[in-house]
RNA sequence: GGGCGUAUAACUCAGCGGUAGAGUGCUUGCUUCACACGCAAGAUGUCACAGGUUCGAAUCCUGUUACGCCCA
């Protein structure tokens, strides 16, 4: 042995060395100017909360795996990294703590808050960059970006400049989704319903100067205290005459109109309901058109407010509980219900959502959606991958409403408005303080006092612009000439709206481009029992501690070989009480199994490297099994890098370890060992394993970049830097496109022969003196004939005899059939007659079933009419085959028997 | 209410018109000089249900049931 590599692969040695390396020689940093057809896409930025979870891992290897095949094609490969600020969520994150100190954000006031969430962003951004790092990840580091550092904050700026200009962005009065927790408004997107069981209460409203009354029913009480009117069906016969007169409002005393609207549902309830427009979006609509008064009853934190008289100060659901009582003791609660229904949840503060009457920014993206969306409809703009999810987009941006862009929060893009002190909300919109006073005044023709708006805009505002401000935007940079639009955006469905639909309309209105050419959607990835991955459930799976059991590849393998290409859930195999995951450990002993295999050839290659051995054997001087394998690889490459190309990464993944594992290991290593004792065959061998062992491991690379790295070095030993990860990618260019047919049934007579070894409880390692076979099939003789020598090998025979016909006068001997070959093992011993007899009726009966289907379908004249011409011929031939073989077989019971 | 997805071996999943596959687990035999994280041999399925199309259906169509997701 030249050379000694343990027996087990050390994932924990090997990947940090080459995250290194690569990293060091900046392997993934391709120069604008460089050569080959620009691939580029950018990291769907995580958020700085924290760390990565096993759906960032899918998530992240799923497009890595195409990036690095990318990168060996030849193509000049960008994959971008960042992160993202995440307003609401480092919020959350930084109050939550701020509450285990007493305090609130208001105490801390906005700069030393913004101190501590750059504080944060810093340490949360070195975690996961460590993370990104781990995962084996190929991103360009020198050109991270941030959603909030400066030159992300300049296109945001100038963008929302622009769309102000063109009057896209304006401010709006209007009903929000209010999470009291962040105090802040989110949009539809970020509010969860979830179904609750609540209460239905029937209120009774005093009809003004009369005896006659309307009794209301509804699930927030609370929110009487701002009616402003009650609404009956204009028809509803009950109600009529009251329509235009006033009900008196309890507690308050107030007078509210009695309205007539379509909206109601008579069957509802009592088909008479209160009004409350500031506090509900369909009362805001009634409150609209009847032109109510809108009276708003919350302060940003959730509590009531002086409007609610008597209840200022008390928080909503105290409230609600005091009005209740109140009602109930005054008489004009007339019921309570049970009643399921759906509360609307913040999804980022986990409390329930309040319709609230605030000022916004919004932004009309109607026309933007319409471009998009033509797009989409008329040259398949972005292309989804799988398609089905193009409608999910496509649907969204039919039903497009305008955007709300504020956030009122302090972590994030602060608005670019001014105010102007003492308007009725006048502001000046500008690059920077010294241009709004510039601006203002200009308008007013004198110095005015201008504070600036404190909110800041959401998040998605400045995500949405990530696929160019990270290349440059809005400078005209190289990078983005070369590097925009990108080729891939691969993420998760769930942020199609979020995310992929704002992409592209941004994208549209300030590049004139749709973003990407492709958008790959990835599925959830579920545990154990199937169940979404969730913090609060506290059932997430840690992809750092999967890595740290069985290492980075093998991750990174079960994660893609899971999915199918159908953007598909995966479920992760894992165990919760020992920590261990049996899809993981599969793919490690898969990992091992590489690394023994390729052992093998380098203790078997005397220290040359493919180079040095120079290259593949003549033509002429291949061996069977050598245009076995060569031709299994050419088809294997050649599938690969076609499945690859349509992003069908799990398929290539399974189809690649087939490769490896059955035919490499199984078959040509085992074949290939006399070949390497003998001098005269052993260079022979060594070029083919060494040849086959390099293109493995360049189809290999996309899914264990590290193992396959670890290898290509030990094989090549480079003296400058060189690097598995630039080799061209195979694919199967000047391998055979066939495999030799004998080759098979060598394979069937060596099982048949280990088969009857077993049967015969005949240990492994014992040498068979003698086994015969007999064919009367000359194609099927020549074909043992020119595998001889792999049939003795492999099944370990000291005498291989071959003949047309059986000697019928052997006795105590085991039988069996390969194809229409009869392999016969004589034995010294006794033979167990009842067992052997029973063995082949069972192969005998299960044969003459198949045969029977066979011979049904061929006796059909519609088949033999309508089906392919070649199926005919083959089904014939195999039933031919079935038949001779059951002929075989019948024969040997009969002998056995008699 | 609208849309989408999934039902295949004990488990996790491939296959998506031409006689049912893998990994894990299970049974049996092996420490064979690449690998016991291994080798060899095996057992295991009315492909959810009911119709239809077809010479032929896990595969296409229709409906039913169950589970899951998205939108309103």
């Amino acid at each position: 042995m030249a050379r000694t590599l343990p027996s087990q692969y050390d994932p924990f040695d090997a990947e940090p060395r080459w995250q290194r390396f690569w990293e060091e020689h900046r392997f993934f940093s391709p120069a604008a100017d460089g050569p080959g057809k620009p691939f580029s896409l950018v990291l769907p930025p995580p958020n700085v909360t924290g760390s990565l979870h096993m759906g960032h891992a899918l998530c992240f290897t799923l497009p890595d795996v195409v990036v690095r095949y990318r990168r060996m094609k030849g193509f000049k490969t960008l994959w971008l990294p960042g992160t993202d600020h995440a307003s609401i969520a480092v919020h959350t994150v930084l109050e939550k703590q701020l509450r285990q100190e007493g305090k609130t954000r208001f105490d801390l006031g906005r700069e030393a808050f913004l101190e501590r969430a750059w504080a944060w962003k810093e340490q949360s951004q070195d975690t996961i960059r460590g993370q990104l790092r781990r995962l084996g990840l190929s991103l360009d580091w020198t050109r991270e970006s941030f959603t909030l550092d400066e030159k992300r904050n300049r296109a945001v700026v100038k963008v929302f400049i622009d769309l102000h200009r063109k009057g896209l962005i304006y401010r709006g009065k209007s009903l929000v989704n209010w999470c009291p927790a962040s105090q802040t408004a989110v949009s539809d997107l970020e509010v969860d319903d979830k179904e609750e069981k609540g209460h239905l209460w029937q209120l009774r409203y005093p009809v003004a100067d009369s005896d006659e009354f309307l009794v209301v029913a509804t699930t927030r009480p609370e929110t009487m205290l701002g009616d402003t009117g009650v609404a009956v069906h204009p028809e509803d016969p009950r109600y009529k005459h009251l329509i235009g007169r006033e009900a008196e409002l309890p507690i308050l005393g107030r007078r509210i109109v009695i309205v007539g609207d379509e909206a109601v549902d008579r069957e509802f309830g009592t088909g008479a309901v209160k009004v409350t427009p500031a506090h509900d979006p369909n009362d805001f609509e009634i409150g609209k058109r009847h032109g109510l008064p809108m009276i708003n009853l919350l302060n940003p934190n959730g509590t009531y407010n002086e409007n609610a008289g008597p209840y200022a100060g008390l928080d909503r659901f105290v409230v609600r509980k005091q009005v209740v009582a109140r009602a109930a003791a005054e008489g004009w609660l007339v019921g309570i219900e049970d009643h399921v229904h759906n509360v609307p949840y913040s999804e980022r503060g986990g409390v329930p959502i309040e319709p609230y009457l605030s000022d916004q920014w919004f932004l009309d993206v109607s026309g933007m959606a319409a471009r998009v969306l033509e797009a989409f409809d008329s040259r398949n703009q972005p292309a989804f991958v799988p398609e089905r999810w193009g409608k999910v987009y496509r649907d969204w941006l039919v039903r497009i409403r305008p955007w709300n862009i504020s956030r009122q929060l302090w972590w994030g893009h602060r608005i670019p408005a001014w105010f102007v002190a003492g308007s009725e909300g006048e502001y000046v919109v500008a690059h920077d303080e010294a241009e709004a006073f510039a601006v203002a005044r200009e308008r007013y023709g004198t110095d005015v006092q201008l504070q600036r708006d404190q909110d800041v805009l959401d998040t998605w505002f400045s995500s949405s612009l990530w696929p160019f401000t990270t290349l440059g935007w809005p400078d005209q940079t190289e990078d983005l000439g070369v590097f925009y639009p990108n080729v891939l955006m691969s993420t998760g469905f769930d942020i199609i709206f979020f995310w992929v639909a704002r992409m592209a309309m941004m994208a549209g209105e300030f590049t004139g481009q749709i973003p990407f050419e492709t958008v790959y959607i990835n599925g959830l990835v579920r545990d154990e029992k199937g169940q979404k991955m969730s913090k609060t459930k506290g059932n997430g799976i840690d992809p750092i501690e999967m890595m740290d059991k069985y290492g980075t590849d093998a991750l990174r393998y079960t994660l893609v070989r899971e999915v199918t290409g159908a953007g598909q859930d995966v479920r992760f195999d894992y165990n919760r009480k020992t920590g261990e995951s049996g899809a993981v450990d599969a793919s490690k002993r898969f990992a091992n199994k590489i690394w023994n295999a390729s052992r093998f050839v380098l203790m078997n290659l005397d220290e040359w490297t493919p180079g040095q051995l120079g290259g593949l054997p003549e033509p002429g001087a291949l061996t069977l099994e050598d245009r076995w394998i060569l031709g299994r690889l050419g088809q294997t490459a050649r599938q690969i890098d076609q499945m690859l190309g349509r992003y069908a990464l799990g398929e290539a993944a399974r189809v690649l370890y087939e490769f490896i594992w059955d035919d490499f290991c199984d078959w040509y290593v085992e074949l290939a060992k006399p070949r390497l004792e003998a001098l005269e065959t052993r260079r022979g061998a060594q070029q083919v394993l060494a040849a086959v062992l390099d293109q493995t491991l360049r189809l290999l690379h996309p899914w264990m970049p590290h193992l396959s790295e670890e290898i290509w070095q030990l094989l090549h030993q480079p003296d400058g830097v060189a690097s598995i990860c630039l080799q061209p990618f195979p694919t199967g260019e000047g391998l055979p496109e066939t495999v030799p047919p004998e080759f098979a049934l060598m394979q069937q007579v060596v099982r048949a022969i280990r088969n009857l070894r077993a049967f015969a409880q005949v240990p492994p390692l014992r040498t068979l003196p003698a086994v015969r076979l007999a064919s009367r099939n000359a194609e099927e003789r020549a074909a043992i004939d020119a595998t001889r020598q792999a049939i003795a090998y492999l099944g370990r025979v000291e005498q291989l005899s071959l003949e047309e016909v059986a000697d019928e006068h052997l006795k105590q001997v085991a039988v069996g059939v390969a194809g229409t070959v009869q392999v016969i093992l004589p034995l010294g011993g006794l033979v167990d007659v009842a067992a052997l007899a029973g063995k082949i009726r069972r192969s005998l009966e299960k044969l003459e079933k198949e045969s029977g289907v066979l011979a049904a379908r061929l006796g059909n004249e519609s088949y033999l009419a309508n089906a392919p011409a070649e199926l005919v011929t083959e089904s014939r031939a195999k039933l031919a085959e079935q038949r001779a073989q059951a002929a075989i077989l019948a024969e040997q019971l009969a002998r056995l028997e008699n």
